[in-house]
DNA sequence: GAAAAACACGAGAGATCGCTCGCGTTTCAC
DNA sequence: GTGAAACGCGAGCGATCTCTCGTGTTTTTC
């Protein structure tokens, strides 16, 4: 009834020293979780990994699925810094291997940076509120990629638009694994594959309309 | 010294109610693998899955990894029994569309009748017998697909050529989680789609040879 | 400077899982 | 029919993992 009567009370006032540990927990966890995946990887190996003890890591998060959302809800709002409207609706005069060609660009190279993301989305034991906002991500992606498909199929049912969103995501997504499994000049020759895949897949839906099964 | 002297002695006669044991204990293994993951999955679960007790479970398999390697090695010879020598290399008159559109719908069958293949080959905390298994299947696999496309891509280095055939095994993968994640037509579509693809990406090699990077 | 709060520790409680063991039942060989 | 071996059970051992708790240290607040 009183002024802050909040259901879940946060008086907990970090310090400095709070954060620093923080962050320099969620560092060890993305590589535990890189290395093991989320269930196998233990809160003590965390812990381990980061030079404290089990029970300063539970002074910070209540529990193993806590460090991953917080991992995860950075990473989200990282790539949402770093690559602002990457999803918006790209211009419409845009040629489709130079908009292939960015955003292909854009999300290997975030993805690079950051393995523990594909290691948390990919996981399939991923905690509940994990997998929300995987299923959140993936509903924005598809349709940020209907509506760049609407303008190029423009006679197409919307179930065979969607049907193609996801097949572009999943040809990104396998691009995405063999990139994360090569190096160097191998690794560029995948992302290079990648785009060649979706143009190619692509392209014949722009002019040609014969890709269309009028089956009787 | 004397004659039958093994490492491993299996004097163990295995009676009729035996092997329908065994072939129960898979059943609800497989079951269990599919919708949990081989870690996830408990013993207990798999022998509660099958109607009998944990120790009954453990007369038939020394452990956990044990269920898995004869589920796999089952699952295998079921496949070359069935599909015999669908990796075979074709014959190089056949059509790329044909020859793709023939290997893409027995490899999809197999998946969809045997969900647990895709599952225990797919799971990132798979035991290392499996692994071992899953990469002997991987090469071979990479290898008939190169041996296919060295007649595609004649003028083309043997780095080139692997990199094409990783890149084809990730669409037909990528297509295979849409296909399982589908029913009925839209499966279907999702089939035909994953054939396009591919005949997509690999249509300009055929004739084409401007796509060979010629970077100076 | 003293009380309070945040931080840090590490042993271990509580739960789960893989797997074993002792004992009873069924089937087979002779 | 009888002994042996295969089958079947389920309580529980030992290992592991998540998370807690009592205690001690550092930082903030007044």
């Amino acid at each position: 009834m009183s002024d802050t009567t909040e259901k879940e009370p946060q008086p907990r006032r970090r310090q400095a020293r709070g954060e620093r540990r923080i962050a320099q927990l969620l560092q060890a966890a993305a590589q535990v979780f890189c290395t093991s995946g989320y269930t196998a990887a233990s809160t003590n190996a965390i812990a381990r990994e980061a030079g404290v003890s089990p029970g300063t890591l539970y002074q910070f998060f209540p529990n193993k699925e806590a460090i991953a959302i917080e991992l995860g809800d950075r990473l989200m709002h990282e790539m949402r810094e770093a690559y602002g409207e990457a999803l918006a609706p790209v211009d419409p005069a845009t040629p489709l291997e130079e908009a292939i060609g960015s955003a292909v660009d854009r999300f290997m190279a975030f993805n690079t940076d950051h393995p523990v993301f594909f290691a948390l989305m990919h996981g399939p034991d991923i905690p509940g509120r994990m997998a929300e906002a995987h299923d959140q991500l993936h509903t924005t992606v598809i349709g940020r990629i209907e509506a760049l498909l609407g303008s190029l199929m423009p006679d197409a049912g919307p179930a065979d638009v969607t049907r193609t969103a996801h097949v572009c995501l999943g040809i990104y997504k396998a691009g995405l694994e063999l990139v994360l499994a090569h190096e160097g000049a191998e690794r560029a020759a995948y992302v290079q594959e990648t785009k060649d895949v979706l143009i190619r897949y692509l392209e014949p839906l722009a002019g040609d309309r014969t890709g269309t099964p009028a089956v009787d």
